[in-house]
DNA sequence: TCCATTCGTAGGTACGCACCTACTATAGGT
DNA sequence: ACCTATAGTAGGTGCGTACCTACGAATGGA
């Protein structure tokens, strides 16, 4: 039984459809470690840009500094990030990856190749490369103003 | 503050924030309206096929029956569908668009196309067909088997 | 006639996610 | 010393979504 053709018209519920997707294949992989895909991107940042305090983590990631504190809480119990007082301000949390915390990273970005893998499946490998330059095009646009 | 390159990397990442915006300004729209996603999903299927038995909704557009009924609610409430007992079998409903219905469908498509504008103004005509006709082979491609 | 099955529906449950609030500790200017 | 602002955190709220359950009405085969 077919979806309506005039849905699947429409770029924006494929989008959505395959967005929700690839999103739903992530985290059913990240949820058998206990993981959501917060954490994975909190482990991103600290890997990409060093340390953190966790206001900066709050605001790179567009996530509210009470569930940074949270998604910290797990990372920390599983030995992927440690937090040190800042000694210059002891209000702050210097947050970092420890070598656990970047092979998990490593696991985990290969999760997410695969799950990429099965989603672009139908795709040529230039054919891939193409879709994502448009797509990192179309993201960046998404904060752009007027875009909305 | 830039995100995460490990992030960006992944096309999972990129494919899932970009559905997610794509739903969430038509979601944002449709509910203007006091509608959602499902609304309109069910009247396009309403439209593009005829009638339908309420069960053939559900697994159609792979919604639980007791939500379709939820859905077919508030769409006879505002006149865009009609229910009537199937003659042949009383405990059947048959659903069907009215013009009304038909002309809300009209409005929510235009709804759609303004978001999927917004979305994809980064790139021009002729890329935008290429990322169209990509995401459908992918959509496609999402309900094979092995792909996940 | 009886019984298992099917349809629609009301009501409730569970979960993820984003957000808010109140509180403690600390900092830093006046 | 005082006051205001800031960092982190515990706990809770609200929303959307999907799912399940129980029930009455109707069907159709044994």
């Amino acid at each position: 039984m077919d979806l309506p053709p005039s849905l699947l018209r429409l770029d924006t519920y494929v989008l959505s459809k395959i967005g929700k997707t690839a999103r739903a294949r992530l985290s059913e992989r990240l949820a058998t470690r206990g993981l959501r895909l917060w954490h994975m991107a909190v482990l991103a940042a600290l890997a990409d840009f060093g340390p953190h305090i966790q206001r900066e983590l709050a605001s790179r990631l567009d996530l509210h500094p009470s569930d940074v504190a949270k998604v910290i809480d797990t990372l920390v119990a599983g030995g992927a990030v440690e937090r040190r007082q800042d000694p210059a301000d002891r209000r702050r949390v210097r947050v970092d990856i420890t070598p656990a915390g970047r092979s998990l990273l490593g696991e985990l970005e290969h999760e997410a190749g695969t799950v990429r893998d099965g989603i672009l499946a139908p795709l040529n490998p230039s054919e891939r490369a193409e879709l994502s330059r448009m797509l990192h095009r179309v993201f960046d646009g998404l904060h752009a103003p007027g875009s909305h």
